[in-house]
DNA sequence: ACTCGAAGTGGAGTCGTCCTCCACTTGCTG
DNA sequence: CAGCAAGTGGAGGACGACTCCACTTCGAGT
């Protein structure tokens, strides 16, 4: 998943994805400004082993980004798993905020590299379009949420958490913006 | 013009007026991440000077930014009085191809002052509609240009300048495109 | 014409960040 | 388990942002 195309020794894989990790965190938390020693720092690893792995900026968050992405959709099989379809839906739901949330903190440098040709974009938009519709079917086969809306819908809905206003109890309303589309695809009322 | 709310000393305006200048020059030529130092430097006073005037770098590129619009609409008076006004409309033309470099050096952080919920793009779009406007007139009085087409169609369609690829013979092209336009509206043909 | 307080100046200095360099450590292969 | 290629970390040089303050200059008032 995130074996590079070289194939690395495995310490180096190990610190690669710490600092991938970390730069995740901290991105989410402050921006993409943030001095990339502190990432190393936060990672447990020098400052040489951040540049030989990402040797711009942009290639680090171009790394945070898919692994954000990757780790929001490869969830979808466990939360299927252990709960029923409408809950997955909804536990899955409150992980996207929180993506949200990293990608908000990305946003200003994301454009850049979209723009700079690259085309993470459209990869991972279709990954989490896909997490969608797996939820979505899931929970139409067992007879939990209604049949007659496309995962595409869903997927546009959900993006309107973007448009939200930027500050204060953002992420509060957001998740309640969330919660009432879930409750929207369900059939009956859910539990007060 | 450049009159600052509060009215500086004379030297102080000479100063001000210095460093928007050489901001203009070394944005338009290598983009808005360059040295600030370098800046002040270029304009042959302090740094402290220009951070007494300009706070933030945001501060100096939206003033450069002004500067520009400006000069460049400011341009259109002179024109008309020296020249037949389809000469007067491919000068100021050949001007706007300069401006437009000079934006594309600073595109990336115009956009973060027009995010930040600046409205100085409306009001410059505005003035060089306006300038458009004044010479297309121009013309259709003196019968030198078509009279059935409006300002801001003109406008718009130069404005596909920005679309065009961003490197190599990027600037013939665009000077080329915008002559093109020109001839457009002209009656009868250019000389070869 | 001159004086003098306020306004303005510049550049050295501090601080934080980027990025490189290389002596050392570690994983892996035979 | 030996040897070497792969990988490491962190000190340090370079550079940019921004501040501080002793000094200069302007221009209003007489």
């Amino acid at each position: 998943m995130t074996t590079p195309p070289k194939s690395l020794r495995a310490d180096a894989q190990r610190n690669r994805d710490k600092l991938v990790a970390a730069a995740s965190e901290l991105f989410a938390r402050s921006g993409t400004d943030i001095a990339l020693d502190a990432v190393a720092a936060h990672a447990g690893v020098g400052v040489a082993t951040l540049y030989r792995n990402f040797p711009t900026r942009d290639d680090l968050v171009e790394a945070a980004y898919r692994s954000e992405v990757a780790q929001i959709t490869g969830a979808v099989a466990g939360l299927l798993a252990e709960h029923p379809p409408d809950v997955a839906l909804e536990r899955w739901m409150e992980r996207y905020v929180d993506y949200v949330v990293a990608k908000r903190g990305m946003s200003d440098a994301l454009r850049a590299i979209i723009e700079s040709g690259n085309d993470i974009y459209a990869d991972t938009r279709g990954q989490l379009q896909e997490a969608f519709a797996a939820l979505l079917e899931a929970g139409v086969e067992a007879g939990t949420l209604r049949s007659d809306v496309n995962a595409e819908d869903v997927f546009r809905a959900t993006g309107s958490v973007f448009l939200l206003p930027q500050q204060d109890g953002w992420r509060e309303q957001a998740a309640r913006l969330l919660g009432l589309l879930v409750d929207g695809l369900r059939y009956g009322r859910p539990a007060p």
